[in-house]
DNA sequence: GACGTTCATTGACATAGGTCAACTACAACT
DNA sequence: AGTTGTAGTTGACCTATGTCAATGAACGTC
């Protein structure tokens, strides 16, 4: 039995946003090698979206629901209060989230930057995809470094001071979006002062009173709202706080 | 083909705390009905001990460890420094904990009472699993609790009073382990006010301040060092701040 | 390229929670 | 039951960060 291509088949409804999606899925999942059938239930599920800058991306409102983010960059936002926002975490082209619809406290992806997303309702992907062991390991792989990642940053939540947290989220960018020349790194941040201060626990005030002082020791640059030059990486790593183990 | 009972197949060496853990991983997991060699491996694989108050779980040194905890209770931590200890989570009997081996900070899985504990190398253990999609659709559930658990605790963190870090606290536990009476809830705290304070980002002397002014407000009773008697589990919740949807 | 809006910075002040230091009560052991 | 160590409580004080308010810098718009 021959394998059609299935974003090539010529099926007229199929736009450039949704194919873009799917594309770009397919390369981090590699779905390419699934039977026919589930690939079909695969991409009948999802539903491909561009979202502007501070739109949501919640798309399944009754369902969880598991979004790829094909392009740009979002936050995924949880409420205790309507005035109290807690920024969970940031993401970025080739994330997959997980966003709860109902759970301990409202949740949201928001956009930072124009951004192509893939939804799928949890439930039936699983469903879907439930003999692809393949998928099923990265799904895991997938989740368990959320995890891991989430108790990072809880440890900064609790027992970090603000610099500390300030420090370890510039160089948290850095790895992830910036860009390295000579002994420097140049980010441009996609987030909001605000957006930052909701992901550390602070308040605008402090965060940009942290970035004035890391400006005055040296260690970065700022260059309109959101450019930032690492000048010094050592020394804010060193500012971060310590990090290895048993340090 | 016949499947054997593999716990009870006469092998001499395995001893009483190894088949107990086996028999409730199996409950746990639906095991029983796979594959022989699959069953083998993980028996293979798994090392069940026994631990006091105060200790370790970590049994594979360099490797990140799935742990099974089939009695007693532990807290999952994370050192940022050697005097900064921040409590992930708590666990109780049939709770899986995956435990890093070596990420952003020294971890511990750390016994609150005597337990009893099977623990596996998570790399070989998803080898072994590999086209068992039945556990690998459980594991990525459970996993994907912790996450949401995770990130709930975050806002608790980040974006919550001292007060209301505690009453939720109580709210949880009375949850998992409280036993319900009447109107009330008796719950037996097996951590002590520092592994709460670890828990929730505050101090010792803050945790002992605030359940002062639960009792004082006639919320809770404490009896002993470990016990707590919620007389008024609604306003213990309302002071937990807000939870629901947009609230 | 001036205008206006939004976002970021800076300053003055307030406070929740941390720190340090007694004191008290529980629980384990003789 | 008395003794002793550990854990919890309470008080006085301190400081990091929050709050409120004013100013200033970017960026989008006409």
């Amino acid at each position: 039995m021959n394998r059609p291509d299935i974003l090539s088949s010529g099926e007229p409804e199929i736009d450039a946003i949704t194919a873009q999606c799917f594309v770009r899925f397919e390369e981090a999942f590699g779905t390419r090698g699934f039977a026919w059938d589930v690939q079909a239930q695969i991409m009948s599920l999802g539903k491909a979206v561009e979202i502007g800058k501070g739109e949501s991306a919640t798309i399944f409102s009754d369902e969880d629901s598991l979004v790829f983010l094909a392009e740009g960059a979002c936050k995924l936002v949880a409420w205790a209060a309507l005035d109290r926002a807690q920024v969970l975490s940031f993401h970025f082209a080739g994330d997959l989230v997980s966003v709860p619809a109902r759970a301990e406290h409202e949740y949201g992806l928001i956009a930072l930057t124009p951004s192509q997303i893939l939804s799928f309702p949890t439930r039936r992907f699983l469903q879907a995809v439930n003999e692809e062991s393949k998928l099923l390991v990265e799904l895991h792989r997938r989740t368990d470094a959320a995890l891991a990642e989430c108790r990072n940053d809880s440890v900064g939540l609790g027992r970090k001071t603000a610099q500390e947290r300030v420090a370890r989220l510039l160089m948290q960018m850095a790895g992830r979006i910036g860009v390295a020349s000579d002994n420097e790194v140049l980010i441009e941040l996609p987030m909001s002062r605000g957006d930052i201060a909701d992901s550390l626990g602070l308040t605008i005030e402090t965060v940009s009173r942290q970035f004035g002082e890391l400006r005055d020791a040296g260690l970065i640059e700022t260059g309109g709202r959101s450019g930032v030059r690492v000048l010094d990486p050592e020394a804010l790593l060193q500012r971060a706080g310590p990090t290895g183990p048993h340090a």
